[in-house]
RNA sequence: GGGCUCGUAGUGAAGUUGGCCUAUCACGCCUCCCUGUCACGGAGGAGAUCGCCGGUUCGAAUCCGGUCGGGCCCGCCA
């Protein structure tokens, strides 16, 4: 019967069987050390019949072996206890050397992202690279449960849409049986319109940008969390994501230690709610500090969300931060104005550790003034199937209402101080990758 | 889309004011030695027409032009 890797020690002195991956072998004349993987870790096994070291003759890491053996506790093996008496069955014996080594760090400087892509099939066998992935199915998952304590239900929207859409970002167009359709951009318009069923609703899945954007934040397919609820304001949604940010540090620190530390991750200092900063502040503090005027601009650049995350992480005992007062003449349609400053968004940027990782707002859920900023903003024809429905579910009733997209990519990246977000990526896509 | 920048064995790097390059090193790979390795160690070996095309020159990895492929920043955004 197999056992894993991880269940050695609790099985010191018997016979046992472990099935896995060759992932290191030291030959050392009278004696042979091979270093196993499975999918809860890695183990060694000592091998001292010269007859069982000759079945690993030209087989190279990767090779697919069972191992049978007596489980000996070893002061000097890692971990304390390693595989004695070994024998050996190869289910698949693998003559290709692998085109990169994953038995140490791969290099994730900017310049070999291309080869750690390239194979990427081959480099996520690295326990390092996995590290990344394990913290990011944690992350999903914590955001998931505290989505689900807060009463939201789960939703699942459509990525294959009519041409219009929110506009802002550019969509990518597809054929559709020779009609044109799009690519969502966003879950938007299926969130909103899901409030008026569910009250409070979320999805995480993915979104597509056709941005021809080559930064380091940005990819033309990433994960987008997705949160919207009814009968709450701004403050609610600050109060919300404060608590998410939180719980998904707190549940990353207890249950993810050894990947975090592969990566050497430090957990974020974060108050129980994250400090709020306008942009004109921003604009000020930045050009006091630098010189450089950007007092009056309608947006942040990133060298300031860089700045402003150390001044909060300095001054405010913060890493993060919100990002309020934007300008309204810069809004989206379905954006709402806030009462009585009608020059101002009623919206919040989340920047965390020198990027925006989110972007909420409350929406505006009244059909008569949505329709006006429908036309006014964007010079839609309310009739377009893309707006159509969106406009019926508002004139349907839906209670005031916001939420908020949050990047899972630069969420993990950012928890992990990598320094591309494309390494958080299993598959990136960006303008220029489209395999693996 | 704009600006800047890079391309040398499977991988990561050195060499790039032209000649001493018949291209250096490390990891990996192959052969041999090695009974406690854990980035094992030691001896030997294979592997690169220096992204591609053209040009300048007695001579090009090195200079020039073009081309293809990356990266970083900005714009835009999560």
């Amino acid at each position: 019967m197999r056992i894993l890797t991880r269940q050695l020690t609790q099985h010191v002195g018997q016979k046992v069987s472990v099935s896995g991956w060759l992932h290191k072998k030291r030959l050392m004349g009278g004696l042979t050390f091979i270093v196993i993987r499975d999918r809860s870790g890695v183990a060694q096994a000592l091998i001292k019949d010269k007859a069982e070291v000759e079945k690993l003759r030209g087989l190279q890491v990767g090779t697919v072996l069972q191992i049978e053996g007596v489980v000996a506790e070893d002061s000097r093996a890692p971990g304390g206890v390693e595989i004695h008496e070994v024998g050996l069955k190869i289910e698949v014996p693998v003559e290709m050397e692998p085109p990169i080594e994953i038995d140490k760090p791969l290099s994730h400087e900017s310049d070999n992202l291309d080869t750690l892509f390239e194979y990427r099939v081959v480099g996520l066998r690295s326990p390092r690279e996995q590290a990344v992935f394990k913290v990011q199915a944690e992350i999903g998952e914590a955001v998931r449960q505290y989505f689900r304590r807060s009463d939201f239900t789960e939703i699942r929207t459509p990525k294959l849409l009519a041409a219009a859409t929110e506009g802002g970002a550019e969509v990518f167009k597809i054929d559709y049986f020779g009609k044109e359709a799009t690519l969502a951009q966003s879950p938007q318009f299926y969130k909103q319109m899901m409030v008026g069923i569910f009250e409070r609703v979320f999805e995480i899945a993915p979104v597509y940008r056709a941005e021809p954007s080559a930064t380091t934040r940005h990819m033309t397919e990433y994960i987008s969390a997705d949160g919207e609820m009814g009968f709450i304001n701004i403050e609610d949604l600050k109060k919300f994501l404060s608590g998410l940010l939180n719980a998904v540090a707190d549940d990353l620190w207890e249950y993810c230690p050894g990947q975090l530390n592969e990566w050497g991750a430090t957990k974020p200092v974060l108050p129980k709610e994250i400090p709020s900063l306008s942009m004109a502040e921003i604009h000020q503090k930045y050009t006091e500090a630098t010189g450089e005027n950007t007092v009056g601009e309608k947006d942040l650049r990133p060298e300031e969300e860089r700045f402003i995350c150390e001044y909060a992480a300095k001054n405010l005992g913060s890493e993060a931060v919100f990002v309020t007062d934007w300008p309204a003449d810069e809004m989206k349609f379905y954006h709402k104005a806030q009462d009585g400053r009608t020059e101002f968004a009623d919206r919040i940027d989340l920047l965390f550790r020198g990027v925006e990782i989110a972007t909420g707002s409350m929406r505006e859920h009244r059909y008569d003034v949505v329709m006006k900023q429908l036309q006014s903003m964007v010079g839609a024809d309310p009739e377009d199937p893309g707006f159509k429905y969106f406009l019926l579910a508002m004139q349907a009733g839906m209670p005031p209402h916001g939420g908020f997209g949050m990047g899972l990519e630069r969420l993990t990246q950012k928890m992990l101080g990598l320094s591309n977000v494309k390494e958080a990526s299993l598959f990136p896509r960006d303008i220029n990758r489209l395999a693996p």
